[in-house]
DNA sequence: TTTATTTCCGACAAAAATATCGACAATAAG
DNA sequence: CTTATTGTCGATATTTTTGTCGGAAATAAA
């Protein structure tokens, strides 16, 4: 479904988003040792997310990466999604056509259009903050 | 969503399906045409299908690859991704946690179980046959 | 039996995704 | 200003996916 970059973005995001809500930066180390990503590739996603306004990082001693709490709403996963792995998820022909659309469909066409639809509906409609509060209160790991 | 791999597979099937229904075997290369693939790759990805009982071939002149027509309504497109890209897209878990269910849910596991049991559902659903005779009508189309 | 045809199979090659490493730049504290 | 810390960046390595090549095996026709 999503790329292993796309996975480990998703769920820094996240853990860092718990962390910004209590007004802590947190250390790429701390990150992936609660995410369980390996450290300079999760390190590289992050600041590819840093250069598309996603996250805020701050180098040197007591930097980290952040997320303002003011943003984690409207933060969604469809925007982390799209930073790592494009759209091709829910645009693009899940048979690879190039040109696939209602006028000239792919087999598969009818059948995939509901299902991409709502699977952009489901990323566009959950944000980083109702995630990260469902790690907060324990209902839901990132880890194992 | 899917791998080339499976992309590749699904179209080949499909064609095949088509020709078959015509009582007529197709050759590789005649497959690759009509379907917009990579020769060699197509072929390996053939033989896998073979082995696995999903189509049939016979070498030599006159030969190629076929699917018996009573088979073609039995023959869902599950079938043929499970062959290719095994289950990892309708189980396992969207965040790629090795273990995530209910009772310990990624953060996404929610949102993310309605989705892909509708994914298996319309791939469970969609046989052969009815792909087949889309193309034979010339409602959908297999390249470009 | 010979020949032409076609799939099958294993080795290899190229490209993309995943992952690591080390030097560099920014920053805070003393 | 110096030092320690931490993100950034480019180069490189590894693994997986995608793709190619050539010969072996099977088959049908003559």
């Amino acid at each position: 479904m999503f790329s292993k970059a796309c996975e480990y973005g998703i769920k820094a995001m996240i853990y860092v988003g718990t962390q910004s809500l209590k007004g802590e930066r947190v250390k790429i180390g701390e990150i992936v040792e609660n995410v369980g990503s390996p450290e300079a590739f999760t390190a590289k996603i992050l600041s590819d997310l840093v250069k598309n306004g996603l996250i805020e990082s701050l180098k040197g001693p007591y930097g980290g990466f952040y997320i303002p709490s003011d943003q984690m709403e409207s933060i969604k996963v469809i925007h982390i999604v799209s930073v790592i792995d494009g759209d091709a998820i829910f645009s693009g022909c899940g048979l690879g056509l190039r040109e696939c659309n209602a006028q000239e469909p792919c087999p598969m066409h009818t059948k995939f259009v509901k299902i991409r639809s709502e699977l952009k509906q489901a990323l566009a409609s959950t944000s980083l903050l109702e995630l990260a509060n469902g790690i907060k209160s324990g209902k839901t790991i990132l880890v194992r």
